[in-house]
RNA sequence: GCCGGAGUGGUGAAAUGGUAGACGCGGCGGACUCAAAAUCCGCUGGGCUUACGCCCAUGAGGGUUCAAGUCCCUCCUCCGGCACCA
């Protein structure tokens, strides 16, 4: 029979090994041999290793998701090789509103289609062959873990950090909920784009703000990205100044400002009150009554989106009334204008034209008298301002405070105010109190529950039915006490969501809970109660899972004392940028709060933190479904394999950077998996490898080994490339280098690795292989090429011995053709020797 | 406007103040092949030069230094965030 040749593999002969195979074999191995199972070692070094755990959407991961994901993993099975008790978990957020919008579209179940996304999430990242331990996976719609959140509720209600309040709110007519501030971007909703609307209801609070100066502080304490902490001082903005009191004759009342400049109070020469202020209707005299109610009419109707829209013009009007200046004396009017907001400070100000930029325009617009009184030399401006000086400088035309620095005259005059009983120091914040109810099913519900009062009584009826306590609601015979909040017993949790079909919001501030009567309504001891029927919003169920990993399945603690103690804190933290204020800001204040419960030992959650950068598509734009640039990746593993994929987004750049994705790139990856592959067909030798070869892997040893612990993937990828374009010309690859290879190889492409570990006749796993050390005189080079420059250019270049001592590299340097043609004729005025550096001279 | 980050070949990017461009992609040339793909080898910042070499070059302009992509000052551009918070 004639020999006939193997034909190509039908998968292009760009594959040549067969990588489907060999990654379906490691990560069925994984998973079955539980590989990757952690426990509390105390013998070892702890490391907890976190990524953003994802909310399992409909559309399935994205490229953006294995970035952050492929880094810890890399940085992981290193750190378990390096000796390290590495706890690595993964998990889902799965309640919140894309589910439920998508649920409600598509008239399925949010639980159905949950439970259809997870799986998808899950399948996607066990094909990138991800370590993690999954027997600790967590879904925050589990009733056993939301039975900790709730629980965690019940204690910040215990400490009276979760309250209810009329307050105005976010309300997103098109979602069918309120938002929180910080999940409004410009007016819209932060999920959709949605408009909304401020609108006064009634809500659950968690007084955050209680912590605002402890978030603040533990700031510095972070190893966090400049600009997430810059963005989260932002965020919760705190203001130090003065509140100073404006007399208002006319009302025989005092009106209090916030300022954070009272050395500018003698150029302070009107008042301004927000329309919301409540003294506006009694400000306006007679003849101003009429434009002053219209105006402030206006102005509530106007949307936040509006008000900012409005920049530009600022609009306002007088209220015909005056107040006294405290330290002029001097009359000022009193204006409404909606450039200043209600809910900061003491919605009213004192303005001060020439040093506010704000007040600058608006006087500028309404012929107000513009009154310097503080320039850079204390000094009066000659010329009328152009704009405003706010800059700090030296007073003048301040009476007895003239010529004192900005500093010094904050400091005294504030005395004084507070020596008068005029005014007080006063520290003011931007952060508010999280509006932490939602009109919506999807989401965690509120322990809470209200008495049921008929007739001043609490409502009895021992053959009532839910239906027939809603019906006395209706009729209004029957009412909900909601002055009366009672917290669920603890042992009760959790709270289960009921099940029902009739989970759409209505569009009205009726939660689709409160349809649920025989859930909502129930008798105890005779009496009939109601539950509360708002639900958590999405950021609960995150505020806490990296607490809930550490013993996911303790039915009786949120975590055992042990395991918290063991592994808290988080030592990295990877994930997206667009997570800086909301989710960290709320889980830091979680675990502040239960530190001082006493059920952490830490006072932050998150040590250290890293955000990956966003992956562009190919054409360098965000990717998009209407730009058509996404990137698939179970496209790209069915062409590429995993470890040729993570391989790529590790080596694309740094992993903080916004890189865009290059199909090209991923191409090289292959080549290379390839390549080391095809050294591996090699004959493996026997014998010792020779002196260049020990050396390239020591020094592989240690660039590896460095670049890995700092996260700088894309170097420790070039060198194990460098490294191959070495090997491979070998006539014999020997034994020594080839296990090593496959080892610094494994973290980042664990089943070629483990592969090739097999092959070499090792049972697995290559990961329980501990990370070799290198031995720092075979780790550097004993020649060193050794520039020489003249007047700062490179002329010769010497190859000597690192160690050569000063003069004899001074010699041999002069000794250069290309050194001597350069100081021909020239004396040398200086030389610098750094011996296995450089020799540098200079000459003239 | 304010805050944070970044500007380096055709391209993604490397570079404790000490040889700028490692590594990858792309391109060019060659080997193999009937041919192509794949694979392998070599070259590849720009300019001048037959050549040895020389000059220029890290957003722009200054400065410190024997030596600057790296440190300092001024400015420009891009990305991200905040934005009437007094």
């Amino acid at each position: 029979m004639p020999v006939i040749p193997p034909p190509d593999s039908d998968d292009g002969p760009r594959h040549r090994y067969d990588v489907a195979a060999v990654e379906r074999k490691w990560q069925a191995y994984w998973l079955e041999h539980r590989t990757f199972r952690t426990e509390i070692e105390p013998a070892k070094p702890k490391a907890y290793v976190l990524d953003m755990f994802p909310y399992p959407s409909g559309s399935g991961l994205h490229v953006g998701h294995p970035e952050g994901y492929t880094a810890t993993d890399i940085y992981c099975r290193f750190l378990r090789a390096a000796g390290y008790n590495v706890l690595h978990p993964i998990g889902w957020d799965a309640f919140g509103l894309p589910a439920e919008q998508y649920a409600i579209q598509t008239g399925t179940h949010p639980a159905d289609t949950t439970r259809r996304n997870i799986d998808t999430f899950r399948r996607q990242i066990r094909a990138l062959g991800f370590s993690y331990d999954w027997e600790r996976e967590i879904d925050t719609t589990d009733p056993a873990y939301y039975k900790w959140t709730q629980w965690i509720f019940l204690k910040l209600f215990e400490r009276g950090l979760a309250y209810t309040a009329e307050v105005p709110v976010n309300w997103c007519p098109a979602l069918g909920t309120v938002l929180a501030n910080e999940e409004v971007i410009d007016g819209k909703s932060e999920r959709g784009d949605h408009p909304v609307v401020r609108t006064p209801m009634r809500q659950w609070m968690l007084r955050i703000t209680a912590y605002a100066e402890r978030l603040l502080a533990g700031v510095d304490t972070l190893q966090w990205p400049e600009g997430i902490k810059a963005m989260q001082r932002n965020w919760i903005g705190r203001s130090a100044g003065a509140e100073v009191d404006f007399a208002v004759p006319a009302l025989g009342e005092k009106l209090r400002v916030f300022t954070t400049r009272p050395d500018t109070l003698y150029g302070a020469t009107y008042v301004v009150v927000a329309p919301e202020h409540p003294l506006v209707t009694r400000l306006a005299t007679a003849e101003c009554r009429a434009s002053v109610d219209a105006y402030v009419a206006a102005a509530s109707r106007k949307s936040d989106r509006d008000r900012q829209d409005d920049q530009k013009e600022k609009t306002g009007i007088p209220t015909g009334t005056v107040a006294i200046n405290p330290l002029t004396k001097q009359e000022v009017p009193v204006w409404v204008a909606d450039y200043v907001l209600g809910g900061y400070g003491t919605g009213a100000i004192m303005a001060v034209p020439a040093h506010d930029t704000r007040d600058f325009a608006f006087a500028q617009h309404h012929g107000l008298p513009i009154v310097p009184v503080l320039s850079p030399d204390g000094q009066p401006f000659a010329v009328p301002l152009a704009e405003a000086f706010t800059d700090e400088g030296i007073a003048f035309a301040s009476g007895p405070w003239s010529g004192l620095t900005t500093s010094d005259f904050q400091a005294q005059v504030t005395d004084h105010l507070a020596a008068h009983g005029i005014g007080a120091r006063r520290v003011n914040w931007k952060l508010r109190d999280w509006v932490f109810s939602r009109q919506r099913y999807w989401g965690e519900p509120i322990p809470i529950y209200y008495p049921m009062v008929r007739d001043g009584a609490a409502l009895v009826g021992p053959t009532l039915t839910a239906q027939g306590v809603w019906n006395l609601v209706q009729s209004g015979s029957a009412h909900i006490d909601h002055g009366a909040p009672i917290a669920v017993d603890a042992a009760q949790l959790p709270l289960r969501l009921p099940e029902t079909a009739d989970f759409q919001p209505t569009g009205d501030a009726e939660p689709p809970l409160s349809r649920c009567f025989a859930w909502r309504f129930f008798q105890q001891d005779g009496r009939w109660f109601a539950r509360e029927t708002n639900t958590m919003p999405q950021w609960a169920g995150s505020c806490w899972y990296y607490l809930r990993y550490l013993d996911p399945r303790n039915d009786h603690e949120l975590a055992s004392p042990a395991a918290i103690a063991h592994w808290l804190p988080v030592d990295l933290y990877v994930g997206g940028a667009e997570h800086a204020v909301l989710h960290l800001l709320y889980a830091r204040f979680w675990h502040k709060v239960l530190f001082d419960a006493g059920v952490v030992p830490t006072d932050e959650p998150f040590q250290r933190l890293v955000n990956q950068g966003m992956i562009l598509g190919e054409d360098g734009e965000k990717m998009s479904k209407s730009r058509g640039n996404v990137i698939n990746p179970d496209t790209v593993l069915v062409e590429f394999g995993a470890d040729a994929f993570r391989l790529y987004e590790m080596f694309m750049g740094p992993l903080e950077a916004v890189k865009p994705w290059s199909t090209h790139g991923l191409h090289g990856m292959r080549r290379f998996l390839n390549r080391v592959h095809t050294l591996y067909d090699k004959p493996i030798g026997t014998g010792a490898p020779d002196d260049a070869t020990l050396r390239l892997c020591h020094k592989l040893i240690r660039k590896v080994g460095d670049d890995t612990r700092a996260l700088r993937f894309n170097t420790a990828i070039a060198a194990m490339m460098a490294a191959l374009n070495e090997l491979v010309r070998l006539p014999e690859f020997p034994r020594k280098i080839a296990e090593l290879f496959a080892v610094l190889l494994a973290p980042y492409v664990p089943h070629l690795a483990e592969e090739l570990w097999q092959r070499l006749g090792h049972p697995p796993s290559v990961g329980s292989v501990p990370w070799p050390d290198f031995d720092a005189a075979l780790a550097q080079d004993d020649l060193a090429e050794v520039p020489v420059q003249v007047n700062g250019k490179v002329r010769a270049k010497l190859m000597v011995a690192k160690t050569l001592d000063r003069g004899e590299l001074e010699r041999l340097a002069l000794a250069e053709p290309g050194v001597q043609r350069h100081m021909a004729g020239k004396i040398i005025a200086k030389v610098i020797v750094v011996p296995g550096k450089m020799v540098s001279f200079v000459v003239k």
